[in-house]
DNA sequence: TCAAAAGTGTTTCAGATACACCCATGT
DNA sequence: ACATGGGTGTATCTGAAACACTTTTGA
């Protein structure tokens, strides 16, 4: 059965990993090649993101988008703006491809972003026709359409909400460190925590729960390892939830 | 000249206005009469949208909603949240209001949701066709459509915001008084404040200042006046922007 | 002169910050 | 034994919260 897809609305999704450095963003590449001579016209990247069928959810064509690249149906995934300049597609090499792609750049198409959260390892990346790899998100260079717009917004939201909720066992395997949270939250932020504080910290997180378990062979102190506690999670938010006002 | 519009893409406005002692919304009467025996079939409440046209902005469709039904054009504006669920049109009082309009209750919209502040005594609410009025927000009662699930958001963002931002003064007048402020906290925020600290706080927001003018006739110490620096807000704020590490 | 709202000052307490120090491991 | 990252404890400072108090007006 083929389903038919709303001609103005797509989703794009812009997908953070963490790879115990640095923070990266999963980007597709998109390359122009002409059509006569097979010349390279550009080449660039862009975020992932599709056309919604009609009466799909928004978020789950996000998650249909997700799982074609990913294979993983559970990832977290958050609606964090929606774009619909009708300048979206202005520049000369966006047009060229659209037009590549059998498609009128002047239709006027109103995109609603996600981001979404993975442990890097996880994934094994589906390359099927096109090449997608993860990059540091300061250096993705020029995107394609107003992508690096969205990204910033995701990124701005992302910072925003990390400051609220415990999002960093999204990020980071199963069992992490504290030093790896740490590194994380300095990479998302951008500052500086201190050691002692940031552990002070952490052990009023009664949701992140230390494990007798130690990583050896590091030439150093092992340290001990964490896992997070949804359970746990869930419960506290609604005490405190409930002794409020 | 005629503008096409987005079959599927709408933008729905929720304004809020303050009244000196609560927060209000305003909304549109809706009524369904009988084609042939023009008795009523129901009469309920619904937030204000519309349909974007092709090729427009989409903060500029929810701005021409604004002064259409306003008269006011520098209102505050900003996007909340995008409501794309298929089951959005699934009552049947809303089917039937859709097929009176000549519409079809099967298409799948998605609408941006907008949230707007503005001072409730600033606008002389035009009528037009339809009847417009202000209620308080806990009682507006069940709305058409999912309008009560959009109401909710733009309600739950409007509360992250004011704790980040000095967004007050756009619900108040000009010229306003600090219990008029600290009631309005109260009345968003859903909680009371001491105020004392409350005052203290605000002492320290350099970007509202405090006039000479007075309000008198009050059977009481006539308070003092205060207004928003937007200039002193824009400087204080790129000055700790660049303090911070 | 009294009621009521405007406005100020003081004390206390919790949490953030800075920073010094000890611990465990592989080389 | 020592370098290095893991991990803990303590002193200090800031700001939130609680609350008592004074001031100014109209009635």
């Amino acid at each position: 059965m083929k389903r038919s897809i709303h001609q103005n609305i797509s989703v794009d999704c812009v997908i953070f990993g963490f790879d115990s450095s640095e923070l990266k963003v999963l980007l597709v590449e998109r390359e122009l090649h002409d059509e006569k001579t097979g010349e390279l016209i550009f080449k660039d990247r862009t975020l992932t993101g599709n056309h919604i069928y009609l009466h799909e959810e928004l978020e789950s064509a996000a998650r249909r988008i997700l799982d074609d690249l990913t294979g993983i149906d559970d990832i977290y995934l958050e609606q964090f703006f929606t774009f619909g300049s009708p300048s979206r597609i202005s520049k000369e090499k966006d047009k060229q491809w659209i037009r590549s792609q059998g498609r009128n750049p002047d239709e006027h198409i109103v995109t609603v972003g996600y981001f979404s959260l993975l442990d890097i390892n996880r994934v094994e990346i589906k390359h099927k026709d096109r090449n997608v790899a993860w990059y540091p998100v300061g250096e993705v260079g020029e995107l394609g359409f107003d992508h690096n717009e969205i990204l910033d917004k995701a990124l701005s939201t992302l910072r925003d909400k990390l400051m609220k909720e415990p999002l960093a066992y999204e990020l980071l395997p199963d069992k992490f460190t504290l030093t790896q949270m740490q590194t994380l939250y300095q990479a998302i932020m951008g500052v500086e925590y201190d050691k002692g504080n940031f552990r002070k910290k952490v052990a009023k997180m009664k949701y992140l729960i230390p494990l007798d378990e130690k990583i050896v062979g590091n030439a150093h102190r092992p340290p001990r390892l964490y896992f997070f506690s949804r359970d746990v999670y869930e419960f506290t938010r609604k005490q405190l939830f409930d002794f409020s006002v």
